[in-house]
DNA sequence: TTAAAAATTAAATCTGGATTCAATAAAATG
DNA sequence: CATTTTATTGAATCCAGATTTAATTTTTAA
């Protein structure tokens, strides 16, 4: 690889970070080309040198963390040796560090249509689609086992994805539990579900 | 009040009906005025007559729906008179259908900052703070009861609404399951976070 | 060193609605 | 009926950002 197209990606990646910054601090909408180029000293006609337009930018930024939070989870998914109780556990916990730390990159509570194209928006669902499925397959293993004594998984793991999603919008790091707090709790209730 | 005042009065109130009818097939930035009006055979300037700003209409809906919402649970809440899991289970009922019937309308899970200005967002939090509290009551009244034996109260409760505001993002009419089918897997095993 | 390629800029333009407004039309009122 | 009040209209304006562009600067590489 040319050095030009190394310095090319890195510019990228440099954008890409500010971003997710940016948008994590004012949501996607909040997020603006001018504040994104301004936290890196650049005017925002230069972001179209290395991105499309907004929502490419935004679609890159949403993209890039969904797909390390499914890179975690299958991590844990294809390697934990333990119950299928333990593993979810784990996921939970991953689930709700994302949600807590990435409030909004992270956000899988907006609704994609507003600002994703078609075409982003058809990747998106897909991720999404994939991220839950991680969540449904351990279930089923769960059932399978006999550790989890459920007759509608679906319904289950939607009622699990929807309390964690929740999170981020009540969660007040300067409130009185803290991050670990919450997690634990969450862990406790939300197993109930499944017993 | 005079005739005219009561025409006011009319007008106002079926051109709120054409925008809860748009936002619930729009959402909240997909409904325009232009749309609003057409519904109704006007043209978007005289909206202008009746409602400050598209703000000012958007907040009325959101009111409006959540404001019967917290009349309905409070009906229930005061005249009901079973145990708490009886009462608790039908205000989940009444919750999922508001947000089935009424997905747009009554979203809580939207953000309000994008739709509202700074007084509106005020009374618009408040409003969700006292329906949060009601499901808060019933929570407690539960535990005092020996009925729940939970440690974590608000917790549960976020986990409980988190869970139910989440269906209006799967929850496809034309699937497997009908509303009904929904509410009664739902309170089943949301109740089992109860206990 | 120099020509080509890559990167940046500031300013102009576009955009999709919301909002305003002056000019009418319709309704009420006395 | 005449006048005032209420209601409606279409066109003009505004607006906040996104996007484009042509000109300029910087970097690369022979």
């Amino acid at each position: 690889m040319k050095l030009s197209e190394k310095k090319l990606l890195k510019k990228k990646e440099q954008i890409l970070f500010s971003a997710l910054e940016i948008i994590n601090k004012r949501g996607y909408s909040g997020a603006t080309m001018e504040e994104i180029a301004a936290d890196l000293f650049m005017t925002k006609g230069s972001l179209y040198y290395y991105f499309k337009n907004k929502s490419d930018l935004m679609y890159q930024c949403h993209n890039f963390v969904l797909s390390h939070a499914i890179e975690d989870l299958e991590a844990i998914l294809q390697h934990e040796k333990g119950s299928a109780a333990d593993i979810l556990k784990k996921m939970i916990e991953i689930h709700l560090e994302y949600a807590i730390d990435e409030k909004e990159v992270f956000n899988l509570i907006m609704d994609p249509k507003l600002y994703f194209n078609e075409e982003q928006l058809e990747l998106v669902l897909k991720l999404r689609k994939k991220y839950e499925n991680l969540f449904h397959e351990i279930i089923i293993r769960g059932i399978q086992n006999k550790e989890f004594h459920i007759a509608e998984p679906s319904i289950v793991r939607m009622i699990m994805l929807g309390a964690m999603n929740w999170v981020q919008q009540w969660y007040n790091p300067e409130g009185r539990l803290s991050k670990e707090d919450v997690i634990t709790i969450y862990l406790e209730y939300i197993m109930k579900i499944l017993m």
